[in-house]
DNA sequence: GTCTATAAAGTGATAGAC
DNA sequence: GTCTATCACTTTATAGAC
């Protein structure tokens, strides 16, 4: 946790190449010289940065939830003045609707075009949780979910509970697929990559099958 | 894959322990003799039977893919008789919208409710694809791919391509997400299991999602 | 802060008796 | 078909010189 020049750059590079490689092997498989290696560093420098693998694990983790909830933040903030703020002016169609679309947007951009390693990386925990689980819950998918939840609430407020939690599970799946399934789905659309085309095909469609599913009886 | 009879206990033992073990833990992290002994056997068997770590672990696949190919193949087989049969009797959204909704029904069914670990294994193999990932895209995921495209391309022919294969992904991304990402989504609709309220539930907003978005414009 | 060297504890695989 | 015993190898972690 030294904050000397030399120090932190070895750190910053001990980060950047954990994450690639938990990612790309799992917790399990990744080798602690491999990631020195990559890193241009020394292995017995782990030991002495983060204690031991574990704990360059959660590092990982740490500093990936910071720089998302950066970029998330601004989203929430808007769907909190829209809830909490004075009177809404207007139907709640076009008052809670603008800012739901804005957040799926905000996902769609970020979880289909971020470094394939922070997906592979949640995907990893969700399938087998340690405490990065909780770290992640806690910053980005907990907020998320609720900040979802309650614009879902006050645009069909005669749903029940249960079915406007289920839809909104539903519309961010049509988000999720794009890391959690990546491989079968680039193969059904015949896309190699997912460039800027491709990205505003999947947003235009998300934004349509979201309205259907928010407006829908 | 001798067939006397204490060979073939000894040989489903090893199956079934390989398939919890691997779903859990992973192929790197997975421990041969933990899984021998889980399944009550000597580790040394393991060679004996399946040659090796990778020759168990491509038969849990392959045990596994034809046991889903038995349940799904009848979907695919009215989906292939409603495509090719003779002149279709009435409205494309009477003729084609049925078996959509059998189809989909099927796979909330099995996938939803299907023992956890298969649907580990698969997300597993997505992230890091070995040989295994062919056994399942050839077996499953390709087969149902194309019925679910064709369907669409029926029941929408204005759509072009591209809006259509996206429009599947979308559909089978609801039903994924209960194994992708069932961590998250259990604990947004603050469900302990998914019980048969639960699928029933499940199952119908999937069924009205699945309408909306084929015949929304 | 960084390095070398090595300890300590696994791992998958297999030879050979039964 | 099954078991015991063991090999060859890799891994994380750390002690101690610089």
């Amino acid at each position: 946790m030294k904050t000397s020049p030399r120090g932190e750059t070895t750190r910053e590079a001990l980060l950047e190449a954990a994450t690639v490689v938990f990612a790309r092997e799992g917790f399990p498989a990744a080798n602690l010289r491999g990631i020195a290696e990559r890193a241009g560093v020394n292995p017995a420098l782990i030991g002495y940065h983060f204690q031991n693998k574990e704990g360059l694990y959660l590092a990982v983790f740490t500093q990936w939830v910071a720089n998302m909830r950066a970029c998330l933040e601004p989203a929430w903030a808007v769907i909190a003045q829209a809830l909490d703020g004075p009177e809404p002016q207007g139907p709640p169609e076009t008052v809670y609707l603008e800012p739901l679309l804005a957040l799926v947007d905000g996902m769609v951009a970020h979880i289909v075009m971020e470094h394939p390693a922070w997906g592979e990386l949640m995907v990893r925990e969700q399938q087998s949780p340690s405490a990065a689980f909780d770290i992640l819950f806690e910053g980005i998918i907990g907020p998320n979910q609720r900040a979802l939840v309650a614009l879902l609430q006050r645009l069909r407020p005669g749903f029940e509970g249960e079915k406007v939690r289920l839809i909104a599970g539903m519309i961010v799946s049509q988000v999720l697929v794009f890391r959690n399934a990546r491989l079968p789905l680039m193969r059904l659309m015949d896309w190699a990559k997912v460039g800027p085309r491709e990205l505003d095909a999947v947003r235009a469609l998300i934004r349509r099958n979201t309205q259907l599913l928010v407006l829908g009886d």
